[in-house]
DNA sequence: TTCAGGTGAGACAAAGATGTCTCATTCGGT
DNA sequence: ACCGAATGAGACATCTTTGTCTCACCTGAA
């Protein structure tokens, strides 16, 4: 028996299909499973194959993308040193996740169905308790909630992946542009 | 004949659709047309002699959108006073649209067709010439572009949009913090 | 009351998407 | 060269969505 990376002879790369569907459907929400096979370079049949259907296939990305966050966040070390760093830190390590993450952002349909993904909790958490500890550091101000500052880091994810996607800014700056407005904004600050 | 507010013999209210729809979209952007109907409380045949089909509720919420984020520039007088100051007007002036807004800027399938509507293309450059004229007038920082800026600021409303539907955040913060965020980031300064 | 215009519900065919199957081909390992 | 496994293409039935139509009902104005 022969074996690939992952442990399956195989020639689709099922990371690189997951990738390019997540690229279009951030795209183009309402794309078939037709449309999501062509942009991966595969037959429609081969794409069913390995995902069920269209539902498996964004229940695959959720899991893949809750995966990659989480190891984003755990290559940060979020919980070391000061809180605006760990910020820079992971908002470089997102970086890979990111058109993952533009997608998912805006699939708010996951959040509706009855068994939604733990794994989601899981990140809001650990991202909360990050901008939590910056405002009890003294790092953050107090006047935004944690919340809100989970929700504009995954807001600003997704318009940095597609503003990247569209040609509109340059992939180099990506982490920069991110870090830099979600940390300090678009004020001129007389500190730094 | 007999004329209503808008100069028809109707019950329904064109605009009171458009925004559930946009709501709806949102949240599921693969809703049917029969959903987007209930939804605004109608039937689906009432939906269909307003609008012809999907791509023309799209298109109506696309121009609706535009109307309504020119009529905010227009009422925020973006160019008059400080830059700063001009963008928390628009934040406040865009928070009737941010719905429509939170829809359309992740419906990035009305961005592959032929005809573009032309109206993003003047709602862009105004945008754009506002934060460029808050770095000439060294308001803003100029190592984050008005590109940027401008993608940020779209993402900000739509995530802004999202964490009041959801109930994450609270209404009446909604501007503050978008342009809080925006303006001063989310590090502690010395200034002000 | 009368009536015209708008609406909701349902029926219906057409179009499109989905899920499954078969078969020839290609690719990697032996 | 051989062989097994996976793939691509296409056919096919099924299900969903769409677009259209009809008809009964409701509502506001005369």
């Amino acid at each position: 028996m022969s074996h690939s990376v992952y442990g399956r002879l195989m020639s689709v790369d099922r990371t690189q299909v997951l990738r390019t569907a997540a690229t279009l459907l951030s795209r183009k929400a309402t794309a078939t499973m037709d449309e999501v096979a062509r942009a991966a370079g595969i037959g429609r049949a081969t794409l069913h194959r390995h995902f069920a259907g269209r539902d498996a296939l964004v229940r695959a990305l959720e899991q893949m993308c809750i995966e990659e966050a989480e190891a984003a966040l755990d290559a940060a070390r979020i919980e070391e040193g000061p809180a605006d760093e760990a910020v820079r830190r992971l908002v470089a390590a997102s970086e890979p996740a990111a058109p993952l993450l533009a997608f998912l952002v805006t699939e708010n349909q996951l959040f509706e169905g009855d068994g939604q993904n733990e794994g989601w909790a899981r990140l809001d958490a650990r991202l909360v308790a990050l901008f939590r500890r910056g405002q009890e550091e003294g790092t953050f101000r107090i006047d935004l909630s944690p919340a809100w500052l989970c929700e504009a880091f995954y807001g600003l994810i997704g318009s940095g992946a597609w503003a990247v996607a569209d040609g509109r800014v340059a992939a180099n700056d990506f982490s920069y542009m991110i870090a830099e407005l979600l940390l300090g904004g678009a004020r001129r600050s007389v500190e730094k």
